[in-house]
DNA sequence: TTGACGACCATGAAAACCCATAGTATCCCA
DNA sequence: TGGGATACTATGGGTTTTCATGGTCGTCAA
């Protein structure tokens, strides 16, 4: 297993230490594990991005893309690195947020831990709840929008399951 | 054989674990075994959806269309990834199913397992008879409709599970 | 000196692991 | 063909390991 699957949900401790998700910890060491993991505010949602050597990667795939010395380059540059922060893994497996990463996040007592293939999101739980209803009924209209043909209905219909046994 | 066939009923035990039925574990086991099952609830009845590496390839693949790090990715990802648990498989092919899950698909003393070919659900047993009911009544106006091909369909079933069981 | 931070230790709960048993299907041989 | 041995599976229980979480102690810097 190579990528961020599920979600957990675990406490924030008096001195602002949380425990990553053993499962993560895992995919992360397989990922190359480089002294920490790779953390900013996500672009569009009260949550933070993490990720590991991949991820790094990824985000330079991004840049790359764009031409050198390009406003757009420039802005993404900033948007992206400018708000990254390498956080060191402990010997028990915790991480502690800094205050700006927290105050993106709203994050106060706990955080919920969504694993999103090759990187994960850190959410106050409450406001993750939102944002997978939000999801699912997005997903629900995916599948309309596809259509019977589509594998979004197989990987996750089971309306006529039934009637294939 | 490579397909997930046929429905089996097996007990929750004191401890909340169930045996996967062996012929599904053959299944995965050719699947590509990693470590655990995949296992989310289904979007559209009461019930659970699981799989080996092929499922969550298919998962995989429904992401790919759209562009790294874009909102919508984002989105479908919580949604997709974001309800999926892996399940390890103990020593003696036996799975613990999450209280989320349980709940979701109201299974408390034992669990019907149904082959969908490339994937199988988990039902509560009274669930699932019902559904099964009302799929018998889809698939006799099929019939109708195919005359008489969907003898294929028996024909298949009784190659293995006769052979099995 | 005080406060932030890192390394280290303690603990309870939960999960993974291992072994035992009974019922059933399968196979082999008379 | 019948009967007994054998293999496999589902299920139960005990035991060890892991994990999340809380806390203490020392260090370095403001």
């Amino acid at each position: 297993m190579d990528r961020f699957v599920s979600t957990f949900t675990n406490k924030i401790d008096a001195k602002g230490r949380v425990s990553i998700p053993a499962p993560f910890r895992a995919v992360l060491e397989r990922d190359g594990y480089a002294g920490g993991i790779y953390c900013y505010p996500s672009l569009d949602a009260p949550a933070l991005d993490a990720g590991g050597e991949r991820l790094a990667q990824k985000i330079d795939g991004l840049l790359s893309g764009l031409p050198d010395y390009s406003d757009e380059r420039d802005q993404l540059s900033v948007a992206l690195y400018g708000d990254v922060q390498v956080l060191t893994i402990d010997g028990d497996g915790r991480i502690v947020l800094p205050e700006v990463l927290r105050a993106h996040a709203s994050l106060d007592a706990a955080v919920t831990f969504v694993g999103l293939g090759d990187k994960f999101q850190m959410w106050e739980p409450q406001l993750f709840e939102k944002r997978r209803e939000l999801a699912r009924s997005k997903v629900q209209s995916a599948r309309k929008l596809f259509g019977a043909g589509s594998r979004i209905a197989e990987a996750s219909d089971d309306g006529d399951g039934g009637a294939r046994e």
